[in-house]
DNA sequence: GTATCGGCTGGGCATTCTGCCCAGCGGAGG
DNA sequence: CCTCCGCTGGGCAGAATGCCCAGCCGATAC
């Protein structure tokens, strides 16, 4: 579960250059290649490392504007909503949240007018009474995890 | 920018069996080697494929409490507050949306308890408001590109 | 103190894949 | 009709992989 500073460099190399093979990064870590082999099974078998899946930027197929909306949802609705915004392929990501038993998803879109057929087609669902949208404008933060993984192994060291 | 059907079977492979190799996916795909070869250039030259970074878990790492806070900026703050919350581990991804100025970030913790720390850390800075957090406790559709995919290459079969 | 265990090292092995080259084919567009 | 451009199918040397081993060392348990 936790992670020690040869794991946490192991997984920053490996963000900075994903198609590295394991003796190439054995050599730039210093340390023998069987090590980082166990060290990259154990990490996978333990989830922390989950996938070394494409990172598909929806933008470049054509899909620019991103949105996050807040729903309500009509009480015992929450399963059948579930299932409706999976089957939406503009719905990136979907989350149930605290507060006033809301959800929250990530929309994405082709253009500003594509949002409405978008937002169309998520409300247009009997168990949501309420949606609230906000446009994404920037993205100063892209999503991130290598200062998390460095924080991790430096509570590790000293803890 | 489109990208067409053999696009995405490559994609949806790779997504499937991220450490699959070129000489595989072509056995799979039934195409030649060089083929998969160029278009998997092509879709990362061009953006459509940003890497294949390691996708770690937040929650393996001991952050299994994820939430997204909505952050009001005073006026002309909007610079220093991003710089801010880059600095802060626990700040995952920020997005500046229309409405009154608004960011939207997700934030992880080590529990609830420690989602206050992490808060105060946030909202500890002067070009912040106000700051309205919504604790996620489930994750219907975790963050997905596939059919996303999948509906951009049949767009453009038919288009 | 001593024994045991787990992790790391450094090496070797056959197999497989990669990166790079080529000539040829066929459809699409000028 | 001709010229691109993408795909094919093949060949080549070099490199990496998966898998094995014995040995070393520090930490932990007894």
């Amino acid at each position: 579960m936790a992670i020690d500073h040869l794991d946490a460099r192991l997984i920053v190399l490996l963000a900075r250059e994903p198609r590295i093979g394991v003796l190439e990064m054995s050599r730039r870590l210093g340390v023998a290649r069987g090590t980082v082999q166990a060290r990259l099974d154990r990490l996978q078998s333990q989830g922390v490392v989950r996938g070394f899946g494409p990172e598909v930027d929806p933008a470049a197929l054509g899909y620019p504007v991103t949105a996050f909306a807040t729903l309500q949802i009509r009480q015992g609705q929450g399963p059948d909503v579930r299932a409706h915004l999976a089957t939406v392929p503009e719905v990136l990501e979907l989350h149930t949240t605290t507060g006033s038993g809301d959800m929250l998803c990530r929309l994405v879109a082709r253009s500003n007018a594509d949002l409405q057929r978008v937002i169309d087609r998520v409300v247009g669902f009997e168990g949501i009474v309420r949606a609230s949208t906000a446009i994404v404008m920037e993205n100063p933060v892209p999503l991130r995890i290598i200062p998390l993984v460095e924080q991790a192994a430096q509570d590790r060291e000293r803890g």
